[in-house]
DNA sequence: AACTGTGAAGCGTTTCACAGCT
DNA sequence: AGCTGTGAAACGCTTCACAGTT
């Protein structure tokens, strides 16, 4: 079983082969990112924070007004700046084209990646419209579905291909993500011809488990399982509210206090 | 600042009230979901895939069985099922439709959710048309958007109301959960209106980072985010093959391996 | 004086391994 | 014999607190 991993879950990179001592893995470690998964996700969010803040013409920024721009904590800030480097200045911050550029070389965003979408549904629709991505990108090189009707139909302005031709075409435009944005029932198929036309890395919206080989990293979003969450805290707040048996005053909406940061309601 | 979490990271569930002692505190714990939040994510993985074995006829399965299907290793499986209770039979395995139950509870499925969507963009009609949410759900229960073309026209059987509508709308609704389908310049204003009209639980895809308070709680699903830590992921791999001279034969694709689990390609 | 960079402590999650039940 | 349920160890991430630098 291969890595796969949900959006929203601590888990191990299984960086060494199974049969390495433990006293060896750290040396064939030599280059490879030493870099906590968690801290990945967060420099993704600085690099959307700080490219905002570049075109606003900020030059330097502060581990602590970063930190408030990002929500993240400054030192868990600082902590995860330093795994890609020192190149803040002490007394003075960071300048923030740096540590652009440094972010971007980090995250692999200097070469281009280029992206499949397969299922053209909405979801698909919105994934192949969603050029806007900060800083550079991931152009949309091709998009797949099973609807003979879409066939050739422009979509964002990229013809539509048929699934059956996924292997083919990913492999002709070297197509390093592939998205998936089917239905449940078509999606490993998909994959498997994703994994097949040379696709390593899978971006998964369609609520099922895919199989894939051990060297295929794939990242899943699931609608159902974030709502459910939410579910979890509403209820697990009213109970909290039930159990400590405050009267009244707070099972009411309490307006005007959005926004404000700082603003602590009662518990 | 208050409670905010991407998807992808670990944080304090907080139940003991302060000034108690360890040896109360369990007691105190009474009903509070002493239940760890990467716990909560994935069981709402468990019932997508219990419900589904459910439907096909399954009446029994084991730790190890399930963890074949959800992709989660049977230890951490059990341990999380161990946070809802002990449904299990030693020796025999787990009943599926008792354990579809006891998730639902837990998760607070047995409530209806009502859910507004604000943004009817292409990702705003995908979320208004995803009524199959596995085990009964999330009805949909109010639109907004801000284009007045919009305004009446029923999209996914409902009409869709103006954003200056929404405090309005989802106090009468009794909205429990908000998503936030916009893009990012108008996301922390739709928020607010959330908050005002008694909102008190946001999943947000738009790619900002939310200003709320402390009792709202706030997910973020960000797909910039998503195919940046991929894109991290390609370019750790490459460095890898880099440095290991590993001279050819891996660097191509490879036809033929996709979907059996358990394939493992040298490294 | 201000702010970064980082060891070390703290804490939550995962994994191990086995006692306990059927 | 088989499988669950769970303490305890291991691990990874976060937070603390301060030495180091400008």
């Amino acid at each position: 079983m291969a890595a796969q991993r949900d959006a929203g879950d601590g888990f191990t990179t299984d960086t060494a082969a199974p049969g390495v001592t433990p006293v060896e893995a750290s040396v064939v470690r030599e280059r490879a990112r030493a870099i906590p998964e968690a801290a990945v996700a967060r420099l993704a969010v600085y690099l959307r924070v700080l490219s905002d803040l570049s075109r606003d013409g900020v030059t330097k920024i502060s581990s602590e007004e970063l930190s408030v721009a990002t929500g993240v904590n400054s030192a868990k800030l600082r902590k995860d700046l330093s795994y890609i480097g020192s190149y803040g200045t002490r007394g003075v911050g960071y300048d923030v084209d740096v540590l652009v550029g440094q972010i971007e070389r980090t995250l692999g965003l200097t070469r281009q990646h280029s992206v499949a979408v397969v299922g053209i549904g909405n979801l698909g629709h919105a994934l192949a419209n969603y050029g806007g991505f900060p800083g550079r990108g991931f152009p949309v090189a091709a998009l797949f579905d099973v609807d003979p009707d879409l066939m050739g139909v422009p979509v964002g302005g990229m013809p539509v291909h048929h699934v059956n031709d996924i292997r083919r075409v990913c492999a002709e435009l070297e197509v390093t993500i592939g998205v998936i944005a089917t239905p449940a029932q078509g999606a490993q198929n998909v994959c498997d011809s994703l994994v097949q036309g040379g696709v390593r890395c899978i971006l998964n919206f369609a609520p099922v488990v895919l199989q894939v080989p051990d060297y295929v990293e794939v990242r899943k979003v699931d609608l159902a399982v974030e709502l459910q969450i939410l579910s979890f805290h509403v209820a697990r707040r009213a109970d909290q509210e039930q159990d400590a048996a405050f009267s009244s005053a707070h099972a009411a909406p309490q307006p005007g206090v959005a926004s404000v940061p700082g603003v602590v309601i009662p518990r």
